[in-house]
DNA sequence: AGAGCAAAAACTGTCGACAGTCGGCAATCG
DNA sequence: CGATTGCCGACTGTCGACAGTTTTTGCTCT
């Protein structure tokens, strides 16, 4: 009851496809492929030894998710984000954000706001406690799945995660090397003060703010890695 | 060329992926594969004489898509829209156009803005003509898509993409029966009215007006049809 | 030595086959 | 007569293989 499971609460052995998929996904997060790297479904069967029609199969999940893109006979890449589709990604992001924050402020529920500050808590303790950086992208992450789940739009939260694997990509691009650890940890306390207030206007500002900020801090970041 | 034929539909130019995704889509589309319906890999393999590989990969396709579940161990289904999931549908394409919009009335653009006019023209062309439903659909999508389009946003285009096949989903589970033909074509004018006041409030006005009217036509044509 | 061409290697798209699993049906037991 | 259990058919998940295409390699000619 706490937790909506979707899944059976018993065991039940995942097929080869999700188990690839997730293998390619943590593969590509990690950078352990390049940007624009071709993935040959052979080899990769042999690595994981097993057949390629799994992989074949997970390599298409990946490329609905953005994460590789397939050339006909050519195979699957790793997908190479330009820096303009960066601000293609946050605008969408913006689009969804809005619009998750305006049915929370129009249908106040001190039970999500109880959720989402406990999250906010959370990340800053993960924060100060040091935690790698991919551990602190997640809560980030969890704290506005948390919002899109609260809009009770299972839609808008499929979309939402749909464009979350875009947003580790974008992340991914950056090198490891960057400061501001608990400061964006924090900020979120201003979204719920937005909310709190119960005017739309402000949690359209501080969501405007909020995803401007993250947008900037992708796009410099990937710059300076181009640069680099 | 329009029309699969019901022997045996000769598949053999194209990828065959692609091509089993889009016989299935038109499948679905025009109703002759119930809401819940089992797809059988190896019945569909059979019937359009190649193996299941392709049909898997398209299914697979079809499910990023929304227009198919799959169930482990079980196969695939086709979805079966509940009433509440219309509502969420039509609440995130609400955000895309509200977005796409604002977008667009910020950055006016006569040449859009002439685009937009003559596929609203040629609505209103079709639906004097009395053109099937399906035709009319279609280019009611591509005024949408012509709108995200200009926004410049691919991956606010893609979102609003991969929406359009539920989209078509909704329109599917209403009867062909039902009436408003040019009303509909002609009640874009007004988004257009909107844009070139070049007034953002307006523009949302007008949006917020729009997708209710669709909402509203697509949630009580299924009601009647679940009634029935 | 460099450019162009041809052969080969590698890869993807597709196929048929096998094994494990799920749902339905019938036989058995209470 | 109803509920339970074992069996059977059908189907999915996975595999290895073949054919056509793309890329690489190696050779030849200028």
């Amino acid at each position: 009851m706490s937790e909506p499971s979707d899944t059976s609460p018993f065991i039940q052995q995942r097929n080869l496809v999700d188990q690839v998929a997730d293998y390619l996904t943590q593969a590509i997060i990690q950078r352990r492929y390049a940007p624009g790297e071709r993935l040959s479904e052979v080899s990769l069967a042999g690595e994981l030894g097993i057949s390629r029609a799994p992989v074949r199969e997970a390599a298409r999940l990946l490329e609905s998710r953005g994460l590789l893109v397939s050339r006909p006979r050519r195979g699957f890449f790793v997908r190479a984000l330009e820096a303009r589709e960066l601000g293609d990604i946050f605008d969408l992001r913006l689009a969804l954000e809005r619009h998750a924050i305006e049915h929370l402020v129009k249908h106040y529920d001190t039970e999500v706001e109880k959720r989402l500050s406990r999250q906010v808590e959370r990340m800053c303790e993960i924060a100060d406690s040091g935690a790698d950086e991919g551990a602190r992208i997640e809560e980030d992450l969890k704290f506005h799945r948390l919002m899109f789940e609260a809009t009770g739009n299972r839609r808008l939260l499929r979309a939402f995660e749909d464009l979350s694997h875009e947003l580790r990509l974008c992340i991914a691009l950056i090198g490891k090397t960057h400061e501001a650890p608990d400061s964006i940890a924090g900020s979120h306390w201003w979204l719920l003060e937005a909310l709190k207030s119960g005017d739309a206007r402000s949690c359209r500002n501080a969501i405007d703010y909020h995803i401007g900020v993250a947008r900037d801090y992708v796009i410099q970041g990937v710059h300076e890695a181009q640069v680099r």
